[in-house]
DNA sequence: AAAACGGGGCG
DNA sequence: CGCCCAGTTTT
C-alpha cells in the first residue's frame, strides 16, 4: 500500500481518513487521484470544497471530506502548514478522533497510541475469549487496556498496522484462517472453538425504505435543473436532481409536483413514468428512487431554492463536474447516454 | 449512550 | 439480503 511507503503525516492522515468504514480496495484509487492532486495540507486547504466532493464522490460518508478540508484549513492556519506532531493537536484537527490519532501518531511518529478499530477488537476479543457485546463502549474500553498493555512500544505504528492487517487477512469476521495464524496457540477463542460467535455484536436495527421521486427538469437548450445540498445535511455540499420522500397516500407523480413547489417554489408538469428507477442502500436505511422528466409550467420562470442553496442548468455534458450521491449519478449516466443515442 | 452518516463486497 | 468494514460527530 502506497502510504506505507512514506513517513510524511499528512499522506498518512489522507489515508486514514480514507480508510475509516472503507476497504482498502476501495480507498486505493481515491488516494492515488486525492493525493496526486493535493500532494500537501497547503493545496488542500486553497482549494474550493466542491472539488474536494468530486475527487471525493463514491467512496461516501461525505463528511468525512469536507472534515478534512476543514482540517487541512486547520493546519495551515494554526501550524503554519505542517502536519502538527503533538498528540493533542492532531486529535483536535476536525476528523479526526481517537482511532485516526493513534494510527496517524504511532505510523508517523512512533507515538506509542494502540490503535483500536473493528478489527484490533475482533483479533483481542477472540484472543482473551471476550464474550461482551463490543457494540458497548465499556467493552471497547476493555479491549484498548489489552491494546495498549500488548503494544510493541518500540515499533508502535508497525504493531498496529500488524494488528489491523491480521484482522483484515487471517482473522477475518466469518471463517478466520486459523490454520495460517501465528497466534493460533495462544487464541483462546481458537481453544474453545469459539471464533465462529465472538466477537458478539447485538442485532442492529433494521432499516426503514422510502421511495424517493426527482424531476429532471429540461429547458429549451436541454439543460437540466440540479441544486446543491446544504453542507450540514446528509450528502452534504454534493448535487441533485431535486424531489424528495413519497408521502403517505400520494403518487410519486405528486411527490415530483409537491416536493418542486415546496424546494423552488415552481409547479411543473411530470411525465406519466419514470425514465429510470434505481434501488440504493445508505448507511440506515434503503430507498427506491424514481427519476422522472418534468417541464416547467409557462409562469415559473426562474426557480430558487427555498433553503438558499444555488441551483443551476446544467447541460449534459457537463454533469461530469459536479459531485453527485451514487443514486444520483446513476441518473446522470442515463441521462448522458441518451444523448449519445 | 445512541443516532446519524455511504457505499461496496461477500456468503 | 444481512453483515461487515483501517470511525467521527452530533444529539
Amino acid at each position: 500500500m502506497p502510504w506505507r511507503n512514506t513517513s510524511d503525516p499528512y499522506l498518512i492522515w489522507i489515508s486514514e481518513i480514507m480508510l475509516q468504514q472503507t476497504r482498502v480496495d476501495q480507498a486505493l484509487p481515491y488516494y492515488e487521484r486525492f493525493t496526486k492532486r493535493y500532494p500537501d495540507a497547503a493545496s488542500l486547504a486553497s482549494s474550493g470544497l466542491d472539488e474536494v466532493l468530486r475527487l471525493w464522490e463514491g467512496l461516501g460518508y461525505y463528511s468525512r471530506a469536507r472534515n478534512m478540508h476543514k482540517a487541512a484549513k486547520q493546519i495551515v492556519d494554526e501550524h503554519d502548514g505542517s502536519f502538527p506532531t503533538d498528540y493533542q493537536d492532531v486529535i483536535s484537527l476536525r476528523g479526526v478522533g481517537p482511532y485516526t490519532a493513534a494510527a496517524v501518531m504511532s505510523i508517523a511518529f512512533n507515538y506509542p497510541a494502540p490503535v483500536v478499530d473493528g478489527n484490533v477488537m475482533r483479533v483481542i476479543s477472540r484472543l482473551y475469549h471476550i464474550e461482551d457485546d463490543i457494540r458497548l463502549q465499556s467493552t471497547r474500553d476493555r479491549i484498548e487496556i489489552l491494546a495498549a498493555d500488548l503494544l510493541d512500544r518500540a515499533r508502535p505504528g508497525t504493531f498496529n498496522q500488524a494488528v489491523m492487517e491480521l484482522g483484515a487477512t487471517i482473522c477475518t469476521p466469518r471463517s478466520p484462517a486459523c490454520h495460517d495464524c501465528p497466534l493460533q496457540n495462544s487464541c483462546q477463542a481458537y481453544h474453545r472453538n469459539r471464533t465462529g460467535d465472538i466477537p458478539y455484536k447485538s442485532p442492529a436495527k433494521k432499516r426503514p425504505h422510502h421511495h424517493i421521486a426527482v424531476g429532471v427538469i429540461r429547458d429549451a437548450n436541454n439543460r437540466m435543473l440540479i441544486s446543491r445540498r446544504p453542507e450540514n445535511a446528509m450528502l452534504g455540499g454534493l448535487w441533485e436532481f431535486p424531489g424528495g420522500k413519497q408521502e403517505p397516500g400520494e403518487s410519486l407523480r405528486e411527490t415530483v409536483k409537491r416536493e418542486l413547489n415546496e424546494e423552488l417554489g415552481v409547479r411543473v408538469m411530470v411525465e406519466k413514468k419514470p425514465f429510470e428507477v434505481i434501488r440504493h442502500a445508505y448507511s440506515h436505511f434503503t430507498i427506491t428512487l424514481h427519476a422522472f422528466f418534468a417541464e416547467l409550467d409557462g409562469l415559473s420562470e426562474n426557480p430558487e431554492a427555498r433553503n438558499g442553496e444555488p441551483v443551476k442548468w446544467v447541460a449534459p455534458g457537463e454533469l461530469v463536474r459536479f459531485a453527485f450521491p451514487k443514486a444520483n449519478r446513476k441518473i446522470t449516466e442515463k441521462l448522458v447516454s441518451y444523448r449519445a443515442k
